[in-house]
DNA sequence: TTTCTTTGTGTGTGCGAACACACTAAAGAT
DNA sequence: ATCTTTAGTGTGTTCGCACACACAAAGAAA
């Protein structure tokens, strides 16, 4: 073992007490300047690198933090993002940080400020949420600066700045790579369709860049004449009405031949489609959901793209233990990878949820 | 928080002091039986767990250890490896776990042995290495279970039961996967090749059940009648032999339509097609070496599987120190997912390996 | 009985950092 | 002239655990 730099060795290197060493590092103040300078000079000379599980030991506090999620009965989708953020919890929560889920409808912007605007009362220590309704998120932004509470973004990027970091996709990238996959499936001259099955105000602008992403592909591939028309639509939660929508869909384009599903809810698509009379439709959509999951393993679905939505919550989490507890620096933008998912790999995406580690993920 | 456990309330509930409970936690022996027992019911009815960040403070002892590698010059393959193994070091050095890495001849069975029997003579407290020759792989794996010495296996998977874990892919499944990604690209009635450029010493059992995965996957999609040929070659280090190698392949077999490199060599077979007359050939290969992910961009490579090469080695020695170090149980097997690469996602992967974290990873 | 082992148990110290607290000296207030 | 304040610094305790050591009791050998 390369000898470890102590806060000892400095103190006594520099003629000083390990407690001004303590200051100096902290930046508790009321050292002397030129102290100061010794003291960051030997640091430096020396190359100390604090010891953090020393550290975390002796940091003796407890930490509340507030995750907002959307509520996960609503949706499989934020039931992976919330698996990951209890699979955080299970990790740190002997390590002074305490992490209190939150939930919020998920189709109402005004339930979530609501909420936030309870939390921010209780005055946690930091935030973690996906930043859905634009709005509203950008209040919450601003009040958590205001208040000097960290925030950690997870799902939907904004513009950085305003907080710690952004853990998801890259939304654009993954249309560009939604448009490559369905690409494969198509032939000369057939029409591909972008479907949002979403309300266009939740996560417009996120849905917006996949869409451009997607349409980019395509024009710098124009070889097979692929036609691309775009589809929204909000009533996926009743079958009928999703039924005769796609239903339309199909009959209004004989040539439609792939359809990429803008978020995790592609097999709302597949229902449908089975009731239908059959037609050679390729699909790829997003995460590992179990119900999509089926239709993977059916053939059904062409391909899945993971956007990690475990690793989001968990991450987010993560993120927040390593600033507040050990204070190490935390990357602002990570982007999680874009996994391309079929049936002969999934297993080990699956397999690698079950064990997201706990001490051996962070130490 | 939830109210922590301490080793000190255990000893109070008990009725014994707080070495004692040590003892019983550490299996020092030396304690009667009776107390024994008690101890472990009060753990058990408080449901004791390990602070591990005083526990691996407390823990101030060196371990030494080998990580017996490929010699990284002789193939980017094992300089990714390599690259793991490095960032783990770094993240593990101070905490107690020193790693030495020794290099051998990736085509030399005999260099393998020669420094396995040095490096055995110093005593290591544990070893990570490739079990690329299988008798002499054998042969050190019986030697360090008699010294009790514990392995962990990277890359190429032997049958469990002898070392503490096998991290790496899972060869038949990545040769199930190759047909899959090969099969997109295939047309009827075409030939598809399983090209091992590899001398067949090292990891033959590794490659035939790649190739089992490859046969299976068509035998169950036999619809496109796709014949499939295997080709083992060893001279791949010569270009003019590997020139002479592919014409040869590619006249022999005109309907040649897709090839499936069984290794990280893709590019070498690149070199080569570029020299032939131009012929539309699909390669399936693996791992994101720089020279295989410049053919990637240029869409000469249709699709890379990556093995995580470099997670391999950080993910072997970040294993052995929750074994040593931390004192956590491993799993006994660790299946890194097979990532399907195009153009399109690389990024995020490589980025990945640019940010492997330190303390991050493993508390 | 004395002495030596063996077995079982408690005590004490160290790990490195964080932080509360005590203390000093000098400046400022009354 | 005395008291108060404050900047600057050192000391000591704490965190939870690991482990060495001390020590007692009980049994064995002399």
């Amino acid at each position: 073992m390369k000898k470890r730099i102590r806060i000892k060795d400095i103190a006594d290197k520099a003629g000083v007490s390990t407690g001004t060493v303590d200051r100096v590092l902290h930046n508790r103040g009321k050292v002397a300047p030129d102290v100061k300078k010794r003291v960051l000079a030997v640091m430096d000379e020396l190359g100390y690198e604090r010891n953090l599980i020393a550290s975390a030991l002796a940091y003796n506090k407890q930490v509340r933090i507030v995750a907002l999620l959307p509520n996960p009965t609503q949706d499989p989708y934020w039931q992976q993002t919330t698996d990951g953020v209890q699979q955080a919890i299970k990790a740190v929560q002997h390590y002074g940080l305490l992490v209190e889920p939150v939930y919020f409808d998920v189709f109402d912007a005004k339930d979530f400020l609501v909420r936030a605007k309870e939390l921010l009362q209780t005055k946690p220590q930091a935030m973690l949420f996906p930043p859905l309704f634009l709005e509203a998120a950008g209040w919450l932004l601003e009040a958590c600066a205001a208040a000097a509470i960290p925030t950690v973004l997870i799902n939907t990027q904004l513009e950085q700045g305003k907080s710690l970091c952004y853990i998801g996709q890259d939304s654009y990238q993954s249309g560009v790579l939604g448009a490559r996959l369905l690409d494969f499936g198509l032939q000369q001259g057939q029409t591909a369709c972008i479907l949002n099955l979403d309300f266009q105000t939740a996560s417009a602008q996120h849905l917006h860049k996949k869409e451009a992403g997607f349409r980019d592909y395509f024009s710098a591939h124009p070889q097979k004449q692929i036609q691309i028309i775009r589809q929204d639509f909000e009533g996926f939660q009743d079958v009928n009405k999703c039924l005769v929508f796609i239903k339309q869909l199909l009959d209004t384009h004989p040539k439609l031949a792939g359809i990429f599903v803008t978020n995790s809810r592609a097999y709302k698509v597949l229902e449908c489609l089975k009731q239908l009379p059959e037609r050679n439709i390729k699909i790829v959509g997003f995460d590992l959901l179990e119900a999509n999951l089926e239709h993977l393993h059916a053939g059904e679905i062409h391909f899945l793209i993971n956007q990690n939505p475990v690793e989001q919550g968990y991450e987010g989490v993560m993120s927040l233990f390593k600033h507040l507890i050990l204070k190490q620096p935390v990357e602002p933008l990570q982007y999680l990878p874009l996994d391309i998912v079929v049936k002969e790999n999934v297993d080990y995406y699956l397999q690698r949820h079950a064990t997201l580690e706990v001490l051996g993920k962070t130490l």
